[in-house]
DNA sequence: CGATAGACTTACCGACTGGTAAGGCGTCAA
DNA sequence: TTGACGCCTTACCAGTCGGTAAGTCTATCG
């Protein structure tokens, strides 16, 4: 018990597992310690209050995001890596689901833009390609913002499709989809 | 106060974009009695668990969706149709965004599919295609998943790109998006 | 040995949750 | 006039919520 850090990174390993399966409402401190084996005033001795917890845990999502996207990828690259990563860690792709739903209601109390950083990112990409170089800024995030949620849709239906397809077909859709999304990339560079 | 089912129709419009705007667990049945200008047992007489209430939203939903699509339209018909109705009404996007992401830990209670039918006759839709005729099922609903994701995730993100990019610049891009979507329904179906 | 500090606990609080019980009120039929 | 019924109310309940207060326990350091 003397490495602290460690108890509070397994809070907020917890923590972003139920809030992404269950969202801010649906999940309570007690459900968190609980599953922690600790209790609530555990949770609070570390973040304060619940709200600081969620902002932390969205803080070391949207840094993951941002630091695993390296600037030199092309987009076809970029979305190859974003959507193996999307597959590989689905709770961050529903977790930030859940955000971008929620934050309307947030926003009076939201200090961080978590998004930005990445959306201005994903601009600057599109108009880095022959195909749009001369595309305005809404354009340019049409094209970005179809792909984007192409593969978040698809991840964050997993329980969905698995219940309509069978498990069995679903993995197979798992398997197929990252190509699919690169032909899609493909084909929106190039017509 | 003859009517009653002019007032469960409002609370089933008022707990539509309660539900909506901030999930299941996000809003009370006081919440919504309150908006109504009525009490929560009001809404128990009619629904009689919040869990009902729920259901009878999702229900109506998904009727509307099912209902809006003519079965002979083409894809890119039917695309057209699916992002106006989900840019015309975000509501119902948002809330089936927060089904997709919720149904999980719903599932043991839940009495009906709603979206099966919907996804089948995307699929059937897909597979009347010339270029995608023979695909198979999970190749088909590839295809039509990163539309309709595509579409879904950009009307949730309202909040969030007024934020980003102002509201002139959003509605530019509420303006192009159609046509953005039809194009790629279009390279989709050639390439 | 004694003191200090951080990690975590028990005990507790007022506010709010979904839901039950019972009754008031207006309308309509007999 | 009377009784029944549908709509909605007040009163109330046990359980849970996020958070406060006041410790206990252990490890470290002088």
């Amino acid at each position: 018990m003397k490495i602290t850090s460690d108890t509070k990174t397994r809070m907020l390993d917890t923590a972003t597992h139920l809030f992404a399966e269950r969202g801010f409402y649906g999940v309570s401190l007690a459900n968190i310690a609980d599953e922690l084996g600790l209790t609530k005033q555990a949770l609070i001795h570390h973040f304060a209050t619940k709200e600081k917890l969620y902002g932390q845990v969205l803080e070391r999502i949207s840094d993951d995001i941002i630091s695993g996207s390296s600037a030199t990828d092309d987009l076809e690259t970029f979305f190859e890596t974003f959507c193996g990563h999307a597959i590989a860690h689905p709770q961050d792709s529903r977790l930030l689901m859940r955000e971008l739903l929620d934050n309307r209601r947030r926003a009076e109390e939201a200090t961080r833009w978590y998004l930005e950083p990445f959306l201005r990112n994903l601009i600057d990409r599109v108009k880095a390609t022959p195909r749009w170089r001369h595309a305005p800024d809404p354009q340019a995030l049409s094209i970005a913002y179809q792909l984007l949620g192409a593969v978040s849709y698809f991840v964050i239906s997993e329980p969905t499709l698995t219940r309509i397809l069978g498990s069995a077909q679903f993995s197979e859709m798992q398997d197929i989809y990252p190509g699919e999304i690169r032909r899609t990339v493909r084909l929106l560079l190039s017509g």
